[in-house]
RNA sequence: GCGGGAAUAGUGUAGUGGUCAUCACAGGGGCUUCCCAAGCCCUUAACCCGGGUUCGAAUCCCGGUUCCCGCACCA
């Protein structure tokens, strides 16, 4: 699976510091990965675009502890669905969750600790399926990190989203009682992956973007999806529909019309940071696959090595979440008498995205040197300012112009060695879409060139006063003489 | 976790027991008639970790770590 695409970026990642294998030095350590310096300028940029969309809906943001005290996740069900009671075949050592292999024998329980699990098993039969060996003792097996802090038991969370839950009063009381309410997030989350795989893509720490969309339970509608463009849904039994989702709405393929927004939403998000179109598709799960919390849930996955990958899931969590916190924790968290907010939570894989935005992005000009066709404002650096050549004053006077660029466009990168060409193409690798020349003109005329990434276009004869005319050199109105779209 | 394969400069690689560990690209410096990775010169830089066998190990053996492929797992 992990070929092509996924190979390229990843030698891509490392060779110019996008991402890598965190703690390498120490012989790297399995799920744990590096942003490196221009990686983490993409990250941010991409948070930036999450955020702004949400505020622009009137969102609120809070931003809560990754340590999570035990009773929160045991009420949010996690402990029990996050802690599997396994055993293993002494045989082959293939492993089983204890759960599954008693509802084979017709015993429906679900252990919770090793005592029981040793009870229950006791008596029946048990043989590993595929070699018949004899079964091993029973064993925890966590898929959440636990901390002991003095004696109290803390994961790191799974999920930032049962610190929105558990504020659920204050948010409530901040935001003058007013539905629906829209909170974010951003944060890391942790998973004791089995076998992490595919360096960003699957790791055991890794950046979520989550938001809960609080809702009156008996308002249907106070969203509802307006986006006139053909989008790919493929719904739980398996069918392809291209459609809008307004029609997604009447034809029944998804319910809700607050569902069906916040897919909108979550699809103009990777429209606003440039993902591929036809790479993007919305899959509806499985009954059989459903979070314990999920009653309806829709995954935007991106096509990445010809395969499927889960980037966003949009999941209608109901009043699951509230009602438990409610009960476990005798905080009253109605939103008036005895009625639970319902909510929806459309929680994005940051790393994921990254990692479909970047292997998107990529591509080969015929000289064989590769591109990063990203969004100008998702570059790390919007532009980039070029001497010809570093003799006869061109080097002095590129500083000079580079010194009043960086007050502009902090984001702007300077780069003096080896031939123009070899410059180019460094700045094509890495995204950048501009690129300025400073040549024997700008020492006469003050002017300079100004080459864009995918056209290879240049403009000629550009004032030096108008490239510094504008604060963050992507509002000048000079790049509009380009004939590609910015 | 299991099975198979692999690990050598920043990247990609050559090297099956014996000189200073090969080559290319990238990086740094310089020259050049300098606008798309041109050419020439100089230069930085590597045997995954720990044991063992041996006069001698990048090379053989054992253990560990990590990566890849498949299986299992994936709220």
């Amino acid at each position: 699976m992990l070929m092509g695409e996924m190979e390229d970026l990843i030698e891509l990642a490392k060779r110019r510091g996008f991402f890598w294998q965190s703690f390498s030095i120490y012989g790297g350590f399995s799920g744990l990965y590096d942003y490196g310096p221009l990686g983490s300028i993409i990250k941010e940029r991409v948070y930036r675009a999450w955020k702004d969309i949400y505020m622009g809906l009137g969102a609120i943001e809070i931003d809560t502890p990754s340590l999570t005290p035990d009773p929160v996740l045991k009420a949010s069900g996690h402990v029990d669905r996050f802690i599997d009671m396994a055993v293993a075949c002494t045989q082959c050592r293939t492993r089983y969750k204890i759960e599954s292999i008693l509802s084979d024998k017709g015993v429906d329980a679900v252990p919770q600790n090793v005592d029981e699990a040793r009870k229950l098993m006791d008596g029946l039969d048990l043989k590993c399926t595929r070699c018949g060996g004899k079964l091993g003792e029973p064993f925890e097996h966590h898929l959440m990190f636990m901390i002991d802090s003095q004696g109290e038991r803390m994961y790191a969370r799974p999920e930032t989203a049962q610190g929105i839950f558990v504020n659920f009063r204050l948010l409530k009381n901040y935001n003058r009682d007013r539905l629906p309410m829209i909170v974010i997030q951003q944060g890391k989350g942790y998973r004791n992956e089995i076998s992490p795989r595919q360096a960003i893509i699957r790791q055991k720490e890794f950046n979520m973007a989550e938001v809960e969309v609080f809702l009156d339970p008996d308002v249907n509608g106070a969203f509802t999806p307006t986006l006139q463009e053909e989008i790919h849904m493929h719904d739980m039994d398996g069918k392809d529909h291209f459609t809008t989702l307004p029609q997604a709405l009447e034809k029944n393929i998804i319910k809700s019309p607050d569902h069906a927004f916040f897919l909108e939403i979550t699809y103009r998000f990777a429209m606003d940071i440039g993902m591929d179109r036809e790479r993007l598709r919305f899959r509806q799960h499985r009954k059989d696959e459903l979070a314990h919390y999920s009653s309806d849930c829709w995954d935007l996955e991106a096509r990445i090595n010809d395969s499927w990958l889960e980037i966003t899931g949009i999941s209608d969590r109901g009043t699951y979440d509230l009602s438990r916190h409610h009960g476990a924790s005798g905080e009253k968290l109605y939103i008036d008498g005895t009625r639970f907010a319902r909510v929806i939570e459309p929680a994005s894989g940051i790393d994921r995205i990254i990692a479909s935005l970047l292997a998107s992005s990529m591509y080969k000009r015929e000289s064989g040197y590769s591109v990063l066709k990203l969004k100008p404002e998702i570059a790390p650096y919007p532009v980039a300012l070029l001497p010809l050549q570093k003799k006869d004053g061109l080097q002095e006077k590129a500083m000079e112009i580079y010194g009043k660029l960086k007050i502009l466009e902090p984001y702007a990168y300077y780069d003096d060695s080896g031939a123009i060409g070899r410059r180019y193409a460094r700045q094509d690798e890495i995204g950048t879409p501009y690129c300025i020349t400073v040549d024997y003109d700008t020492l006469e005329k003050d002017i300079v060139t100004i080459r864009e990434r995918d056209s290879m276009e240049q403009i000629r004869e550009v004032n030096v006063d108008q490239i510094l005319s504008t604060k963050g050199f992507l509002n000048n109105p000079v790049l509009q003489a380009f004939t590609v779209k910015k």
